[in-house]
Order: structure tokens, then sequence, then C-alpha cells
DNA sequence: ATTGACTCCGTACCTAAGTACGGACCTTAT
DNA sequence: ATAAGGTCCGTACTTAGGTACGGAGTCAAT
């Protein structure tokens, strides 16, 4: 079963734009233009274009999602390479906002203390 | 003691350039140019901009950055309010990013376990 | 057989977050 | 007093990840 570029779109919940886009990048390959007619797009370019949704979602940039599907199959240390680099990143960002997070709940307690004299604390902080 | 814009950017480990843009963006504003001689910095600009830099470094963007720098200009309740939605914003951004972090885990390990055969767990759950 | 919707293609435009450039001006050391 | 190097300022360019536009071709239904 084939389709046309519109409901290729459509079932991977993308702008057509957004599979243009794509294809100039090289992540998704153009099938051939037929001399007659639209060009045809099957259901492993559906998969593809989920594939890549679903690594955007993981904080894969395009570049590296690239690099993922350029990988053979057999080569499965690689990938497992990649994904553990990007594990590292997220786990810092984790440790990071959750730091944040403590700094905020110090700053909100305190306001809340200094609420009635006429300085604030987060203003103090920022300062 | 004052300083001008490029032992600014030096102590903050930024480009000049970076100082500029940050001056066209409104987040920090430029002291009054004298009659002679250049734009004198101080060390409160100094503490702006590697406030900018933490935040940044923490996933906030120049224009969430700014609405924090704002802050100052209110009321401590007010304040405090902005702080509480924030904390919401990086409470929500950290289960997020625990989720990625658990489903590359999870890859991870399937990836471990599919290493001696010719396929790949990443590659086959994203297929 | 014509209208409306869709495709094709190249190019332009968009936001974020800067970086680089170029000419004029200023400062400081020699 | 002149050269080197910093500053000022506006404008242009960059990368990532798209989105939009305009003209031409194509398809499908009326």
């Amino acid at each position: 079963m084939t389709f046309t570029i519109g409901s290729l779109a459509q079932k991977a919940l993308v702008n057509v734009e957004t599979i243009r886009f794509y294809q100039r990048k090289g992540l998704l390959k153009k099938p051939i233009k037929p001399l007659h007619g639209y060009r045809q797009y099957d259901n492993q370019t559906l998969q593809r274009i989920l594939f890549i949704k679903r690594a955007k979602k993981l904080g894969f940039t395009l570049k590296e999602i690239q690099d993922l599907l350029c990988i053979e199959k057999n080569r499965c240390h690689e990938i497992q390479h990649l994904a553990i680099e990007k594990r590292l990143v997220i786990q810092k960002k984790i440790t990071d906002l959750a730091k944040l997070e403590e700094t905020l709940t110090l700053l909100i307690e305190q306001c809340e203390i200094t609420k009635e004299t006429n300085h604030c604390a987060i203003v103090d902080a920022f300062k």
C-alpha cells in the first residue's frame, strides 16, 4: 500500500513541509517520481518518520538521528554508546534542575518569613 | 570598582558580542556613555550575567530569564507567586526527564541483551 | 472540461541565541 | 604623535528546526 505525501503527513502527524525538510536534510529519501502522477510513499517511510519523532522526544538532534539511521543494524554497541551518552546529559540536567528546585523552595519559604518586613528574600538573592 | 565591556566579558567568560546581544534583548542595561571614554560596568552587571548563565544552563530561555530578572521590580508576594510557578515548571521538567531517562535505560539494557544477536533493541524499538 | 484540492520545487522567511564585520572613535604605551 | 588595541554601533551572517509562498503540474469529481 502506498500513499502520497499529504496522507503520509497526516498518518505521521507532521507537516508536509517537515517531510520535505527531512528529505532535504537526508533523513528521508525521496521516492522516485513517476512519469505521471505523484511520488508514492510506503509504510516504511511512515515508520521512519515515527522513529525520528520518538528519537527527537528522547532529546536527540536531527543530526544525531541521522547518525542513528545510518548505523548498520548489527553495530548495536555504537547505538548503545550514543544512548548512554544521551542518558548522561539527561541525568546531569535532572540533578541541576533538582538543585534549582531546592533553591527556589528555600527562597519561597524565606519570602514567607520576610513577607511583613519591607524587603524580599528573593529579590535579595538575585542582587 | 568599574570596568569596560572587554574585561566584563573576560570576568563573565562570555563573548563581548554576547553582552551587547543581551543589551539589545533587554536582559542587561547599557550603562550611560560618558562624554569621554567608554561605558563602565560594575560588579552587579557581572553578577547578572552569571545569573543568566546559570539559568540558561538549567534550560531556561532568555525570555524566561528576562521574566525572572523582571520580578525584582515587583512586590514580594508577586515574586513569591512567580517563584512558585517556576518551581512547578521545573518539577514538570524533572519528571519528564526522569521518564526519558528510564526509557533510555530500558533500551540500553535491552541492547545489552541482544548484543550478540544480529539485531538491535534500540533500532527495533524505534522501527 | 473545468474547478478545487493536492503535489512538486525552489526559495524565502521564522525564532532562538548568538557571532562576525567594518568603519569610526577612544586610550595608552612608546 | 603615532600605532596598537579596545570600544561603539549598526548590520549581516550562522545553525537548528522548521514553516510559508508562489507558480506550475496533476488528479478526481462534477
